[in-house]
DNA sequence: AGATGTATACTTTTT
DNA sequence: GTATACATCT
């Protein structure tokens, strides 16, 4: 066995050994506090406290899992198996799969995600008439998160409610909750408030006899709910240990509140504070920087003096780039050095920004380069259509009064059903209160059920349910894979894809379908009834950042709010303009804006060792540039403590794309910087060849930065006509013979 | 019923 | 510039 206190500082051993009562660690960036709280799980152990006595809540699936993985080197595989972490909402899942009974959850009720959730709003509102004026889908599913993290279900909402408008909103969270219930399903916040729901049940004495120690990381972004949940848990045993930062609270926009930090002190009484100092992760140069970055915030709860552990350091540079391409691609330049170099890996290098869409210019820099990265959100792989699809279908295995699945397993594979029918019958399932499925059965049994639905579209509607309904009365025999291929094949989906695609673009949507096959594949470890469950809850709380890999080398673009709690020696922020971070869309509103100087912190202290600050001067928004302002949060930082390019100002907004600025000297990059490929030339109507296209003559071409952009006429009719970037897309040149 | 075309609105951040 | 919504055609 380890000592486990070695790799600690005094501070962090306190934080580690000080095992009972409550205790509060606050500190800065980069302290250790992940690192304390992994320890202390350790500590407890070898204290000789059972692994199932203890439990750790992260604020992301990976970090669990990390969390999980240290442990088993610290203490074994066997042990730290044994404890159980994850995030709020994945072991809210957990607990109401094993107990929701107890507060009337239906059997197989399943999660609905931000996607189901929006699509049975607009059902909701349709049903009520509701004008889309102010009533957007998302305003309405807003406006009902913050309800739900107030605490409030819809009958305290609508009597809370004096306005009109206020009341069109009660009048939709109402009767969204009733669909909820009609379909077995929950959101994401009902996972909480369900948890809570339970918690006030008998069956906390079991959840008090279980936990003897709570661990909380993040502690500064739990929401209201969380905090609840903590504070019924901890109950118990008095044993709750939090970390986190006040500073580095980021998600105060979905309801995490950093007054639960002060809550803490005033509710568990006696609570020990902790601070840790030192910070182990980056230089005091980037260090110097976060430090006049936060100091310069109006309100903090508690002032923290950022202390690294390497003083000096390279300088932190920032730069501004005429446009979103040069930024990219003095990016790519700057990071292809580093790697030349011998300083670092791709995988040692993060480029972070405020929203998604900012991710795309560097994306096609990368890939032209044959850079390998990955992007971190945006469209995840569970979001795409053809995966969504196919979770319907497994979905109403599990729970066939899943409305929402079950429109979506009408719509697809197409059978002749269209939006009449299904309004016809979700009128009556509406009226009826009953599910769409349900209707389906009384339809099937009673010719004089569903009037509205005749002829040849009652007929399909019947074909559709038959097949369904079998499935159902099948699924529970069957394992997950069974189940999954069983379905493939009763609905034709394979068929359905490339009906509606065509052969070449279904290609990649049946590879789609092929991999979450293979992700089910790993439930069959599981016992046969709970193999379909585990795996759709678990598919519908993944964060994209869980998929990120350290063994992987590549890039990583990742948003500046996913990125917390992550470090990387190489980090590249991107796009800081005014309108962006600040966003626009927080209307100058003080409170707000603070959020989003913290968002810029929590990104500058990710850095170990190189920070990379820039903008551009002209973005592109809606198919239009717009000038741009550098973000305001930049004139808190001393000139001094930055290293600027040395033409600023020479650069020409109007110039167009190009290199009318260095690329960035500072890491020593635009020497290392030669063209990877010796650009092929394309002239109109050369014969090229592409790997699977196939042959195709060129219409146009024309250069695009390092590279040539052409667009093709393949001669397989299905491939048609494409625009591609000549050494992505590595075609060749069919040479003809004259 | 479904495909095709045109208008329109739109882009924070996410479990 | 893109995704969605709606209208119009087949
Ligand atoms: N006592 C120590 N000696 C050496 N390195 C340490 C020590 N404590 C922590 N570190 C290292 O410092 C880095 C930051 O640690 P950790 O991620 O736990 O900090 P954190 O406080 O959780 O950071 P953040 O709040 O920014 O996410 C890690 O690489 C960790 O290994």
């Amino acid at each position: 066995m380890q000592d486990l206190l070695a790799g600690l500082n005094e501070a962090q051993r306190l934080a580690v050994t000080t095992i009972s009562g409550p205790v509060l660690t606050l500190a800065g960036p980069g302290s250790g506090k992940t690192r304390v709280l992994t320890h202390r799980i350790a500590h407890l152990l070898q204290q000789g406290i059972a692994a199932s006595e203890i439990l750790a809540v992260t604020f992301t699936n990976k970090a669990a899992r990390e969390m999980r993985e240290r442990m088993q080197h610290l203490v074994g595989v066997d042990v730290a198996t044994k404890v159980d972490i994850g995030t709020f909402h994945s072991l809210a899942a957990r607990w109401l799969r094993r107990d929701g009974r107890a507060i009337g959850l239906a059997d197989g009720w399943l999660i609905y995600d931000d996607d189901d959730q929006q699509r049975l709003i607009k059902r909701v509102s349709k049903e009520l008439k509701l004008p889309d004026k102010p009533f957007t889908p998302r305003a309405i599913s807003s406006a009902i998160s913050s309800a739900k993290n107030e605490l409030l279900d819809a009958a305290a909402y609508t009597a809370a409610s004096r306005s009109p408008e206020g009341r069109m909103y009660a009048a939709a969270y109402t009767r969204y909750s009733e669909l909820l219930t009609v379909a077995a399903a929950v959101d994401f916040d009902d996972l909480l408030l369900l948890t809570l729901d339970l918690f006030r049940t008998p069956m906390l004495n079991r959840y008090h006899r279980r936990y003897r120690y709570i661990l909380v990381d993040e502690y500064q972004d739990t929401n209201r709910a969380q905090y609840e949940m903590i504070k019924a848990l901890a109950k118990g045993s008095g044993n709750i240990f939090v970390v986190g930062d006040d500073d580095q609270s980021i998600y105060g926009w979905r309801g995490a509140d950093v007054r639960n930090i002060r809550r803490f002190e005033s509710d568990f009484a006696g609570a020990q504070v902790i601070i840790l100092a030192e910070n182990y992760r980056s230089t005091q140069t980037i260090l110097d920087v976060a430090q006049v970055l936060i100091d310069a915030a109006p309100k903090r709860i508690h002032r923290k003096l950022l202390r690294g552990q390497t003083p000096g350091g390279e300088p932190v540079s920032w730069r501004e780039y005429s446009d979103q391409n040069e930024e990219s691609q003095r990016v790519c330049d700057a990071i292809e050095g580093l790697v030349k170099k011998g300083v670092a890996r791709y995988a040692d290098c993060a480029i972070m920004y405020r929203t998604n869409a900012q991710s795309r210019a560097f994306e096609e820099a990368l890939s032209r380069r044959r850079i390998p990265y990955v992007v971190i959100g945006g469209m995840r792989f569970y979001e795409r259509r053809e995966i969504k699809d196919v979770l319907a279908w497994l979905r109403l295995l599990s729970n066939p009064n899943d409305d929402i699945s079950l429109v979506r397993a009408i719509e697809f594979p197409a059978q002749g059903i269209g939006v009449g029918s299904i309004a016809h019958l979700s009128e009556w399932a509406s009226s009826h209160g009953v599910s769409l499925y349900q209707a389906l059965i009384d339809a099937a049994a009673d010719s004089t059920a569903v009037p509205a639905l005749r002829g040849a579209a009652r007929q399909r509607m019947m074909t559709f349910g038959a097949r369904l309904y079998g499935l159902v009365k099948r699924a529970p025999s069957l394992t997950l894979l069974d189940a999954f291929d069983e379905m493939l094949r009763e609905s034709q989906f394979v068929a359905g894809l490339v009906n509606e695609h065509g052969g070449v673009d279904a290609e990649s949507r049946v590879e789609n379908v092929n991999e979450l096959r293979r992700v089910a594949g790993e439930y069959a470890e599981l016992p046969v009834d709970e193999q379909l469950a585990r795996f759709l809850e678990e598919v519908a709380l993944v964060a994209d950042v869980d998929r990120l890999a350290a063994v992987d080398n590549h890039v990583v673009c990742i948003t500046l709010h996913q990125a917390k709690g992550l470090e990387y020696d190489n980090v590249f922020l991107v796009g800081l303009e005014d309108e962006l971070i600040p966003h626009s869309r927080t209307h100058n509103d003080p409170v707000q804006i603070e959020e989003e100087r913290r968002i810029l912190y929590v990104g500058v202290t990710r850095a170990r060792k190189r920070l990379a600050l820039s903008r551009t001067l002209r973005r592109m928004n809606f198919g239009r540039y717009d000038q741009t302002l550098s973000s305001r949060f930049l004139a808190d930082i001393p000139k001094g403590l930055l290293a600027h390019a040395t033409n600023l100002g020479t650069v020409n907004p109007s110039a167009g794309q190009g290199r009318s600025n260095p690329a960035f000297q500072g890491w020593g990059t635009a020497a290392a910087h030669k063209p990877t490929t010796v650009a092929v030339q394309y002239a109109v109507g050369d014969m090229v060849r592409h790997q699977r296209f196939g042959e195709g003559v060129v219409l146009s071409a024309k250069s695009v930065d390092d590279d040539v952009e052409v667009v093709v006429r393949f001669a397989d009719p299905a491939a048609g006509e494409k625009r591609l970037i000549a050494s992505f897309a590595r075609l060749e040149k069919v040479t003809t013979p004259n």
